[in-house]
DNA sequence: CGAACGGTTGAGTTTAATCAAGACGTGTGG
DNA sequence: CCACACGTCTTGATTAAACTCAACCGTTCG
């Protein structure tokens, strides 16, 4: 699967910017509190989904609508205040910067996932959250929604099966890296990233990657050329087609189905 | 490092079963309810850190140890009742067992971890643990204890917190997975495995390895051949010695923590 | 004592990584 | 509006690593 670590989402919709968050778009951004969580086009796939009414006013408080964060621009990084973020539209990736220079890309999130979760990016020296488009997120502060949670009946169970996914998840994702063949594991990929775009209420078959190849290669642990590579195997094969860079077509999802499961041997 | 899904330990403690649980060896077994949380020596490592000591009435009744497991035996399979296992003495392998036949292991327990919490193995059709070796093991219901979390102060907290230590170690895995040498997981796994052995109260130089090569190797994703000879590699340039099959000593520990990170290139 | 299992080692093959060149595409400045 | 420069992607050639197949050895266990 492609986007393991893409944590918790449980809705679809869309992610133009068009009235997703009125108090970001009016002005000062970071302390806009315009839109409580019920009326947040997120709400079922955002925490406040089965708290009671009364106690979305404390939550409210919690959720900080960021200013639109641009292509490239880091919404997290090294030893910021312990934050998770929640995305509202455009999409995100979180890697580690290892000692080395070598960067390790942990995931990529949709619009409804919640990142920097049960990642320990907090830990890791150089972990960083990076837009990989215009995106808009909310972030809520570790500390405060979980003594908020010890009050608020409910919201403990949903960060705890927050967790519990984006743990789960994990433990898929080493599963898939133990799958030896580079075109499988690309395979895996656009499989999971067209079930996510479709998730999230886009088109699974004309697919937008927003991240570099050598970010897909990270993810998958191989090499960016033999992502390529693989890339273009899938596409000789008449599994996809690329028009274009960003853009990746899935002709036949059946036979990329078959190409996830890999033959059963070694590694 | 090795053994990331070691899952949650905090205490060190021998693992001779000598006295570690009169109410298994005296009996039945499986519902012997003779010794409380509060007398085992596995106590501070356990759910019940932190809970009060009225409440470890509450807890007693969850845990129930089960009689020794066997080497090879499975403490675990497929759909049984959710259940998380701490394990008290021996040594566990969580894996799952693909539909192509490939197993692929996620994690090797010691003494004091909790194993079969966060991996969703429930979920996954052929998951299962193992043990390494005759082990004893406590076994908590996970919707009991979730529902008791409820009502006990500081459980769901403590539980939050394991989850957390798991998801952790599961990217922290995942970032190990992205380093390319064979040798440098190799020495990854040993280097924490010792780690580990020590965390355990044991010798962290005079290691021993209860799992089969073949094991390692799916753990670190890797043949079982291409483990076997990063072994004797390493044994070559003098930082471990293998005085047996099970018994690796650690000679050089910090040629071995070098070895650890590698140079810093591709995959 | 023999069979089964696990581990090691070797030889040959395959895959992926590396090195290097070139092609897009995009955005910038003339 | 075009030219150029940069970042990124692709492709090719080569090298290096890991996988596979297979034989052999040592233990363990029946």
């Amino acid at each position: 699967m492609a986007g393991t670590n893409q944590q918790a989402r449980n809705a679809g919709q869309e992610d133009s910017e068009s009235d997703a968050a009125p108090s970001v778009r009016t002005g000062d951004g970071l302390r806009g509190r315009g839109v409580p969580c019920s009326q947040c086009r997120l709400s079922p796939s955002c925490l406040s989904a089965h708290i009671s009414l009364p106690d979305h006013e404390e939550l409210r408080g919690l959720v900080r609508p960021l200013p639109p964060v641009e292509r490239k621009q880091r919404v997290f990084e090294g030893s910021a205040p312990r934050d998770m973020f929640v995305l509202r539209s455009g999409s995100l990736q979180t890697s580690i910067q290892e000692a080395n220079g070598n960067e390790q890309v942990l995931g990529f999130h949709l619009p409804g996932d919640i990142a920097g979760f049960g990642t320990g990016i907090e830990e890791f020296p150089g972990g960083r959250i990076v837009a990989l488009e215009r995106s808009s997120v909310c972030a809520i502060n570790l500390d405060q929604i979980q003594a908020a949670a010890t009050r608020v009946k409910g919201l403990q169970g949903q960060l705890y099966k927050l967790l519990e996914e984006v743990s789960t998840l994990a433990q898929q994702h080493i599963v898939n890296l133990g799958r030896s063949h580079a075109e499988t594991r690309v395979a895996l990929f656009l499989h999971d990233w067209s079930r996510r775009l479709q998730q999230a209420g886009r088109d699974g078959r004309q697919m937008d990657l927003p991240m570099r190849r050598s970010d897909i290669a990270s993810f998958l642990g191989l090499a960016t050329e033999t992502t390529s590579r693989a890339f273009s195997r899938l596409e000789a094969k008449g599994v996809i087609s690329m028009p274009s860079r960003r853009q990746t077509d899935i002709l036949d999802p059946q036979r990329l189905a078959a190409l996830t499961e890999d033959a059963g041997h070694h590694d």
